[in-house]
DNA sequence: TAACTTAATGACCGACAAGTCATTAAGTTA
DNA sequence: TAACTTAATGACTTGTCGGTCATTAAGTTA
């Protein structure tokens, strides 16, 4: 028999964007398995209920805010991929470039490591995201790897390492950002680190003429 | 009025170092927050009262986890660094192959992933591991980068950011092995992975006499 | 303005886990 | 072997949180 306070203005349409962003928040902050979803109710301004209202459960909540927020990003991605002409290293700057604006300078800059973070409690979530974004971001950095050693620019090197090789410091920077850098009294500088990452990636990657090789 | 099953053969002695291998397959196997310490005792075959015995709270069996484990291996790696003679590469090769052989190929490579993941929720242990563990790692990392830009062995560069260039691949291969591998059919090899890393790094590093900068 | 539809609420349920402590019995001492 | 010390046990307390649903009232229709 519950009377109580009484129930706020009716939005329907605001309430899923405004949860969504809450929920980014919060899954941010805290992790998927610690946050509760009546702090994300609470922080958009409705009660639990009206949380259940709009999203099945907690897991078709994270489902949502990785749909919204991070597929149409990759899409982009591989948009770019598609009509670019010009060398393979221009691509994979661009690449970087994009996802750095949209992902890496938001919110959803703490999604890689909470996916990494939670993967073994939550393997269902872990797959959703593998299949809907870490297969489709690998796939188009091979791409562009796979261009540029056919065509000279690159030299020859196992294809599927190398992905992992060049993508390992970029993910690492983020979730360095999202678990220790509260430790860390002196934040380091991202654009340097990225710099120098894409700098040892040019020289590295550059097919060698007359080196020896060991 | 508990009665119930009798106790099991009393060995005060053995319990300590059972209880921190079960504790360290769990943790690393489920993480910090969701390990049951029931579980942790069940698998070293004694009670959760018992486990209470030994280990004032789970904060306490974590710490002695690491205390036990992987700082033994950064003392030894600081060792190493201080009796080095000879070229700063080789430094940065040995100091890494001691951390592969202790840390990488044993069941303590699960907990880099382990800390990424539990940072936020539990900053006090977070602490502990910067301070005992990574600020020596990159301690060390630092001091082999400076000597070699000192000697003329490595280019000059932004010290503290190379040291987190240098270090991410090789903890990002960790944490990958320990979240998302479970998600991908072909399983890479860490080998190859790291051979990569360290040609890349042995290129990238070193002097440019002619090569024009941008 | 009466009747109706549905957005919104929050008390409640069930499951789960950290940490406590009264009780038991294994092993030791006199 | 009686008295004693302490290793070991697990029921219980306390608190948390995902998910449910009976109830309320905001807004709409006739």
């Amino acid at each position: 028999m519950p009377v109580l306070s009484p129930p706020r203005k009716r939005r329907k349409e605001a309430r899923p964007s405004e949860l969504l962003k809450a929920a980014l928040d919060l899954f941010v902050e805290k992790g998927f398995a610690s946050t509760r979803l009546e702090d994300v109710a609470a922080r958009a301004g409705v009660s639990k209920g009206t949380l259940y209202l709009y999203f099945e459960n907690k897991d078709a909540l994270f489902k949502a805010v990785i749909q919204e927020g991070i597929i149409p990003v990759i899409a982009e991605n591989e948009a770019i991929a598609a009509r670019h002409t010009g060398c393979s290293f221009d691509l994979l700057e661009r690449l970087l470039e994009n996802w750095w604006s949209k992902i890496g300078q938001t919110a959803y800059a703490g999604i890689p490591k909470l996916i990494v973070a939670e993967a073994r409690n939550f393997p269902e979530l872990a797959s959703f995201y593998y299949e809907n974004v870490i297969s489709r971001g690998r796939a188009l950095v091979g791409t562009a790897l796979r261009c540029g050693m056919a065509s000279g620019e690159f030299r020859s090197m196992d294809v599927e390492t190398t992905i992992d090789v060049v993508i390992a410091p970029i993910l690492m920077l983020l979730i360095w950002r999202f678990s220790m850098a509260c430790c860390q009294n002196v934040e380091s500088d991202p654009q340097c680190y990225l710099r120098i990452h894409v700098d040892l990636l040019r020289q590295g990657l550059r097919r060698i003429d007359r080196e020896s090789r060991v």
